[in-house]
DNA sequence: TAATTGGTTCGGTAGTTTCCGAACCAACAC
DNA sequence: GTGTTGGTTCGGAAACTACCGAACCAATTA
């Protein structure tokens, strides 16, 4: 029987949940995800991560298929070995870049959307508000080009590790 | 009975799954507060927008107060006429920066945190991955500057407006 | 062959969310 | 007083979500 410490057990309910709202994520998947970033690289097998997290075999495995289709998790075999061993992907930090790059970028449209049809339903709510309006438009791009050459960095950085 | 053009309508619904989403809204709260933005400043009465969302007298009566709570949206009266007029708030652009930055502030926080964590506990991990780690970490600053500056410009805005 | 292991699929259930209608309340009109 | 208007509160229904257990399947072992 496989425990795990208080303090990790607590950062992994506060993590999970985070993980759950940021992702829209099943609580579940989101303290198997939270578990995985706060332990060693050696991966876990199925049978570890019922035991840890408490919940059934069918939950388990729902969830882990969740997360690896999302591609925040993968797993991996051992010659001789039936199990599956599982661990957070070398590219979650970059994937969760992604997403949130994604969530942006459509939110941007959308208040570009909302900025041309005020400009031509509602005139003067449009003018009267039309610099705020602009703030938060140049707000948003901004986020998003500090999304887009962090995930240049990453990309770049993990080259150069590749290397080695 | 009052109706909308449909294209105002399907912006509507889009805007409105976009609120729900972002700030964790009842559907029928984010729709209210999405037709409020795109409709002229002047306000609308509770039985306007009963009618425009097709809703009951209890959710809208909900929903509205719901709203108001959260200073999206605020009421105004007419002297001689009981009925209560809801518009958005001045400030609702940057009531919406101002969570996202409680937003990433918690999330700034919690990687500190796992840092920290990993740092002690998985040595190895944390070292393969410190610059990656670093690197989301300086991400979320970067993030969290460019939403208080931005804060600090529509406040700036705000006085000169309020000024003439 | 039968038994075990590792994991998936399916039906159902408990819990939660969202909404509604009916009853209600307060203010005003008659 | 009674009736109407503007809005709130409460109980419950419908829909959705997250989870579980049991049955199942496929690969391996005996």
């Amino acid at each position: 029987m496989q425990t795990i410490s208080e303090e990790k057990c607590k950062l992994v309910e506060e993590l999970g949940l985070n993980f759950e709202a940021k992702h829209s994520l099943p609580p579940l998947a989101g303290r198997i995800y939270a578990f995985m970033i706060l332990s060693s690289m050696e991966g876990h097998s199925f049978e570890d991560i019922i035991e840890i997290t408490n919940a059934s075999k069918s939950s388990v495995s729902t969830n882990l298929n969740l997360l690896v289709q999302l591609k925040f998790i993968e797993y991996f075999t051992k010659t001789g070995d039936r199990k599956r061993y599982f661990k957070i992907t070398k590219n979650y930090l970059r994937i969760t870049l992604e997403e949130y790059h994604e969530s942006i970028d459509k939110e941007l449209k959308l208040v570009k959307k909302v900025n041309t049809f005020n400009k031509e339903h509602n005139p003067e709510k449009f003018k009267k508000n039309k610099n705020l309006g602009l703030i938060f438009q140049e707000y948003l791009t901004t986020q998003k080009e500090n999304l887009e050459t962090t995930i240049q960095k990453m990309i770049a950085f993990k080259n150069e590790f590749d290397q080695l």
